[in-house]
DNA sequence: AATGAATGAGCGTTCATTCAT
DNA sequence: GATGAATGAACGCTCATTCAT
């Protein structure tokens, strides 16, 4: 199905990619002509339908190879870490990590959340990555009655905070991946303690 | 500045706006051209250009309009409430009954805010909305050491949880305003008052 | 559905055919460019869009266009003869005349007939054209055994003649339409009269 | 100047002539690419141009190859016949069964007589074509007074009817070759015949 | 206020051809 | 002989905007 490239050709198709990433974010997917890619890159025209089928196939497959690569770097701070305490605070602070050494990336999936041509792209990365943050704040939570529901709030709140907070803080506030993962952690872990206790509560009144 | 419109002028415009808010949210921006517009609501190419100097100042427009509006909203529901928790119950809910009735206006931010063109005024809003809720949060906290950058991050942290719940509950969800509202009031007073514990800790240690 | 025109939209589509037709049949379809045909006329690109959908569409018109017209100049020369004979000649005559004026016409069916995207048009204009003529055919040969395949056959026969007399003598020989109809004329006569002699004969020896 | 080619070498250029004709005819010249062609054969692009110097001359090198060969045809199939009439029948026969085998070929001669670029090499081989008709017709006639043009406007008339008649009937029609040529055959030697005796009662009348 | 017509720069994409390996 | 990569002019088409009526 892909075609098999040479080296050079690896590194082409990588060179188109990045600077496509960062165009696409200063300048919109839109706006940026697939003449200014090629142009800035110095190749012709060519070049880029060589590597892509097209402008629109270009991005889907950035999104999906930046959901791979976050994932993958949560993934990898995690290690095996088995307390959902620690998960958290360890995938947070990667997230964060991430995010400040791919701003870029995390702008286009925001842009792309808004088209429809992007929409199931962007649906299956949110599905992944909030499964991912399910599973641990389910290892937290223990089982037992609404959990499953429980879950899926507290990991969306979790994925809420920590995108609104490097948006604010990392990306236009200009601080640092820790300062503002240590505050996305904080607010997170009181919201799950309280969760926890108020499920604890319950089970116990009945 | 502003023309002087006719009570059917201001008809006119306030069609192209909602028409245009809806066909830009479906299919976007970039890709609704002014053509489709038009068509959509049956005038000639003109009109668009008598009540709009550009099809992106109509979308500045829209968003400014639109900001005004949850404001607008937000301030309602308080009233002359005076207790901070209250406060910012009564914002949340108020905030996710809005979100659900204006899910196009709300697409449209999420896409401004990736554009050049339009950052200024997705900034702009995006400032006067943080600040009513930093001034609900430090009535919350009080006056006192580190508040202004604690607020700042907690205002921070409500404001994503209330988009992401209400993107992922509410809108993909399709669950009920209220419902998401409670979700995100809950997490956001733990994550509140467990900061206000912390801060007075931290106070009497000293 | 087709777009109301102005007296003035109406002339400048009709303009846009004409020289079409013109420059298609010189130059070929492929090979002449959506911008040599408006700057052949001195008008902008979205001209030729505001009339016709696509290039494609475009000479799909002309072809419905044309092989109305033919048919049509057909029927007049015919009127209300009744001798089919008489019909015949006066059909082949007005074909050589029609096609003495059409010659650029002539050549696009030629062309069209030989691209997937236009074969149905001109089938379907064929079709017409054939059944003409086969009507008059059967008209000469009366009813009777095998008279349905005996005239389709008689009917391409006489098509046949008179379009490649119409390539060879009239467009490329120069001659004039009445001498190559003569030609035309006389030698489907025979082939016909013959074919009614056989018939005949046939049917006397059961 | 033609390149001597190896064994290997003849064969790849007659896979690509007999696909090239195969996908002209299909699809059309101008919307077949070289791409197209080398990708379908499985072979690199460098491939095309090593063993033609552009696509157009592929077409001409095909146009001169595919006139030669009918005309080889009717030849063989004339053999060393001497009466008029029966080549004739022999040559119409030969020619609807290549056709049959050839339909494709006969696509592009349609086609390649509409473009500008082709013209001359179809000139050329209908020339040839008409030239070999033409002595069959004078063969027929016998020499006298009007002869030459006589046969030019009866050996045209033929040409007409058999391609005629090999579109509709044989092509389109799905009928066999050896019925289609039944059919020309007869319906040109009545012509044909009528012409003679024509001629025959002007001499005496002189 | 409103329309139909026009503009023309610019877009995404294709493709015949070339060339280093 | 053959390949994958590259070129860049040209194509069909779109669209924000303007304008005569």
């Amino acid at each position: 199905m892909t075609k098999q490239l040479t080296r050079r050709g690896r590194e082409r198709r990588r060179q188109l990619l990045d600077y496509s990433i960062r165009r696409f974010a200063e300048n919109g997917y839109h706006p940026t002509s697939v003449d200014e890619l090629v142009n800035g890159i110095g190749v012709g025209k060519g070049v880029f339908y060589w590597y892509f089928s097209s402008k629109e196939q270009l991005l889907i497959e950035i999104l999906e190879d930046t959901g791979h690569d976050l994932r993958r770097a949560q993934k990898q701070a995690i290690g095996d870490e088995t307390d959902p305490i620690t998960q958290l605070e360890l995938g947070i602070r990667a997230t964060m990590r991430w995010l400040a050494d791919h701003q870029d990336a995390f702008t286009l999936f925001q842009f792309a959340a808004t088209q429809e041509a992007f929409a199931e792209v962007v649906r299956t990365e949110n599905r992944l990555a909030l499964e991912d943050t399910v599973r641990v704040v389910k290892g937290f939570l223990g089982s037992g009655r609404g959990t499953d529901a429980s879950a899926l709030i507290l990991a969306n709140a979790i994925i809420g905070v920590s995108n609104q907070l490097s948006r604010s803080l990392l990306i236009e506030g200009g601080q640092s991946p820790d300062v503002v993962a240590d505050a996305a952690v904080s607010f997170c872990l009181r919201g799950l303690l309280g969760a926890r206790e108020g499920k604890r509560a319950l089970a116990r009144s009945r």
